[in-house]
DNA sequence: ATATTTGCCTAACGATCGTTAGTTATGTTG
DNA sequence: CAACATAACTAACGATCGTTAGGCAAATAT
């Protein structure tokens, strides 16, 4: 008997702001309902059981992310052109989905067997695609022979970390973030090296 | 009435793989005491109580980071090579308190409020002692002139990430671990790059 | 006007939570 | 041997957990 998805995502809304602030597991089902200005029980006319909203939070951004680098890697583009629109899909993605990438990045875990081992696969699949992007640049000789798998994770962790410290209306626009993120993934820290001419 | 301080370790050290595994607030007293095979009221003649584990493991590797960065700053020694040196002493640390680490990046934010404020105090400090080394390198002129406050966020992310992946015994030694690394955060993905000669 | 659906309510369930009180074997030390 | 310290125990406390059953007023559909 589940109700109007509008009063759902309320529900959702309301969920993700507290598990981000407070974590799933010290979030109580009464906590949501008082967010709400309802009861506890009331809640079960709009979600079949807790793990429930963090279930379809968890893999509504899983999807969001699947298009997103479906997109970049049918078309065809040099490697850096990838990995560039592919962080800046990233960015967006987590900046306008603020308190659920939180919950996606951070709550996963406490998601049943099943539903992790099923997320497990989606986050994979995505770490593929950044990875074939890279292995593209190494094909190109454009990027440097590197550890794919250990660059990939390099990557999506310090663009994951924005969701720490991003703050909506915040001195960097998503544009920006995702450009000085890529900057600095491309480039590195150091000024380029006369040494290296030879 | 608390005692043997070996007892102790042995409940923190059992404490910690739990809440890496599960989570600070999803692993009961009942949980820990399970697996060191007592009763739960049996911890509290060594733990005044459950937060005191987490708060005594947050701020034991907090200090070992302190000391760390204090080492690496105090010495002289150029940007590359101070930026390298934090990293091998924070990938050690990391990798030899690895149950503790994870609950050091994943769990502070279940501290008591008190406790929290100061480990947040702690925490930016050591983000300071790393944008000192981005700022040495930039007024050298070896570093690219970059937002020192978004560099320094965008290192520590992609270095705490390796306790996601890293596996004792594993690959690649936590000395390798570094060096890649350094190597990625320093010179970026791409090879150098011939259009910047001029 | 009547029937149905919606969105909430009260009340309660059994389980589990962190913690305290008080006790009891088992050494260890004088 | 007597006194003490250690490290565990049993039992229980009040609080809170996710969830279910059943009801009720207001809105909507027929």
């Amino acid at each position: 008997m589940l109700q109007s998805t509008e009063r759902k995502r309320e529900i959702l809304a309301t969920s993700q702001q507290l598990f981000k602030d407070h974590g799933y597991a010290s979030t109580s089902v009464r906590d949501i309902a008082k967010a709400l200005n309802i009861e506890a029980a009331s809640l079960y006319s709009h979600i079949e059981s807790k793990e429930d909203i963090l279930k379809i939070t968890c893999f509504e951004l899983a999807e969001k992310f699947e298009s997103a680098i479906k997109e970049v890697n049918d078309i065809y583009f040099n490697a850096e052109e990838k990995l560039r629109m592919a962080i800046k899909f990233h960015v967006e993605i987590l900046t306008h989905n603020l308190n659920a990438a939180v919950v996606f990045i951070r709550e996963w875990r406490h998601l049943s067997d099943e539903s992790k081992k099923e997320f497990i696969e989606k986050r994979n699949a995505y770490e593929e695609g950044i990875r074939e992007i890279i292995q593209t640049g190494i094909d190109e000789g454009t990027f440097n022979e590197i550890d794919k798998r250990f660059a990939a994770l390099t990557v999506l962790s310090s663009v994951n970390w924005i969701v720490e410290w991003y703050k909506e209306g915040g001195r960097l626009s998503p544009e920006e973030v995702a450009n000085n993120l890529s900057d600095f993934i491309l480039t590195g820290l150091k000024a380029s090296n006369p040494t290296q001419l030879f």
